[in-house]
DNA sequence: ACTCTGTTTCGAAATCTGCCAACCTAGAGG
DNA sequence: CCTCTAGGTTGGCAGATTTCGAAACAGAGT
């Protein structure tokens, strides 16, 4: 996808820093959030996901023979990763490269930190 | 809730601090781990969270009226997100409340890391 | 009994998952 | 240029799942 594709989520909507524990969310935010974990709530995205993560970048063509589903389904999948703005693809000749938008990855990863309200679970 | 609810989700059974950037996950752990994502994947599940995660504990009569939907929807949004292991709930006397499971919010943290592989984002 | 709080049950509308078929792009060979 | 093949995406469709509310139910207090 070299006219790279639509970016549903604006990450730059999203305050950096805020975790989910330090105050309660509003509905603008977690309007914007909630389809980031919603595309990890699938076992398939999420293995999809993890695969992209734990290298540079890989190809559509060693991702979808891991799985026992279509091409298409694959692919389908795939979309919803990107328009969750969770990974960037590009099309390099024959074949088209995933990889992860480290920003969305640390932007999760910071929303489910604990540590601002001990009282909530970490002292208890 | 007195009865403590269904633990549908076993957290022993996911490893405690690899983050999916690690290496790439098979199908066991995804299928035990999507679901916490997943309970996290809706906006309302996504704020109720933020509720419950940003005080010790809350009562259920405190979280309805902070959202335009019926008291069986949320109460159903509750159930799933216990279901999925991220919250607690305990009657007392006439009210419920609910607080979070602490173990739960730090493992999804842990899974979203992306220290270990600095190739897939870090560096590039 | 009656009320108040919260859950469960049930059904309707909307959304999601997956596949097949069709399509588009890029490279290879005539 | 045209055709042929391979890699991915898109469109459309069944089947399953999800979301939500109305009604009925269960527990606690008066």
């Amino acid at each position: 996808m070299s006219k790279q594709a639509l970016p549903v989520v604006d990450l730059n909507a999203v305050a950096c820093c805020s975790p989910i524990a330090a105050s309660p969310m509003d509905a603008d935010q977690a309007a914007v959030v909630a389809p980031m974990f919603k595309a990890l709530g699938d076992p398939v995205r999420l293995r999809l996901m993890s695969m992209i993560a734990s290298v540079p970048e890989i190809c559509v063509c060693d991702l979808t023979p891991a799985f026992d589903l279509s091409g298409p389904t694959i692919s389908h999948h795939l979309k919803l990763l990107r328009e969750a703005g969770l990974v960037d693809s590009e099309r390099r000749g024959t074949w088209v490269w995933y990889r992860v938008k480290p920003e969305a990855f640390r932007q999760l990863g910071s929303l489910l930190e604990m540590s601002i309200t001990p009282a909530a679970g970490g002292t208890a």
